[in-house]
DNA sequence: ACCTGAACACCGTTCAAGT
DNA sequence: ACCTGAACACCGTTCAAGT
């Protein structure tokens, strides 16, 4: 678990990830506004330019630490349409679940991805292309349905839109503490998915 | 358009108001995470501790800012309610398009209000209150098709958490730059908002 | 190559002091 | 009552200098 070096001049032979992980501590205990460049190099034992040598700004690392948050949702949604794959309303609606109860778990990483902490111009490349993978995954869970005309809308973006604006809005809502008196156990959380996702699919009217 | 005083020594009749006005000009052009108490005092014309005397920190002013918002979507909401009283389901419809183009043409206090910006412990009455009171026009909203049996569920709290986590959900991925290619123009925003809503009365299933 | 330490221009907040 | 100015402990970023 040590270091993989000997020397005492240079205290990590991977800083950069070592400064990814103390990001993440700080992310989780005290949300991504707290980040401070500074005190991640405090955590990992190094001067507060040292980051500088791995990292443009501190916005590239921020980038770098969402992009763990895009991979992560990208391989949930694939879990919910490998298991659901003979049923695929299920498995829309399974990967609506898990996409609240995984914002749920991780509201400060959550806030990071989708609350506007990132400049919107100048998206490296990493976190484009992951952030297009878990949209990708979702249009799959989609395609299931359609290809057996389970959907009233043929158009694959339409439907992957409602389904992912639907379980979005209900994710933000619960981690901004706008539901606070309805949200507050995991089991209610989980009841209120199930909610919105049968009004998804049933639609309002009667 | 002169300060209500003539005396040099006071700057301000109203210094609390003038704080509020320059905060939400930084707002609107450099966002929430911008704004800085000293900048705001000296737009204001004020020392960079004056401020302390109208707010005591930066979380009330950002708070008394939200307010506004929260204030100018209830408004929004209940004349949607007073246009289309007539024809309930059209009413929730122009609700929730007014909801996402009130939010995109509004972004930084959009994400003032809910990207988690703003403490959830500690929120001031007058938030509360102007943040229950948007919510209760939408019950207002959900309240009409009631009374016509419009609605599949007669859940009052299922209708109005369904449509308002589906255009709370469009709204947020829009401003956040995740529909980039398919939300540029507000001809196109307006299309998707009528897509989702259609999809949320109807749903997804044929 | 990789890191340090000083420096610069910012922050939020506090507090004695002025009028 | 209302505001000022200095002070404190923080920031992000840059850069000459060390090994």
């Amino acid at each position: 678990m040590a270091g993989p070096s000997e020397h005492k001049d240079y205290h990590h032979g991977d800083l950069r990830n070592s400064l990814l992980a103390g990001a993440e501590t700080l992310l989780r205990q005290r949300g991504a506004a707290a980040i401070s460049l500074r005190e991640v190099a405090k955590l990992a034992g190094v001067s507060h330019a040292a980051p500088y040598r791995h990292f443009r700004d501190k916005e590239e690392l921020l980038q770098a630490l969402a992009t763990v948050g895009f991979k992560r949702l990208a391989q949930a949604l694939r879990d919910s349409g490998a298991k659901y794959a003979h049923d695929p309303a299920a498995a829309l609606l399974h990967g609506g679940e898990t996409y609240v109860e995984l914002a749920v778990q991780h509201p400060q990483m959550t806030q990071l991805m989708f609350g506007g902490v990132l400049s919107k111009e100048n998206r490296s490349l990493e976190l484009a292309e992951c952030g297009e993978s878990a949209f990708e995954a979702l249009l799959e869970l989609v395609d299931l349905g359609l290809a057996r005309g389970i959907y009233r809308n043929g158009d694959r973006m339409d439907t992957a839109l409602a389904a992912w604006s639907m379980m979005h809005g209900l994710s933000m809502l619960i981690i901004d503490g706008q539901l606070r008196d309805s949200a507050a156990t995991q089991d209610q959380i989980r009841d209120l998915a199930r909610g919105v996702g049968n009004a998804l699919m049933h639609g309002l009217l009667r």
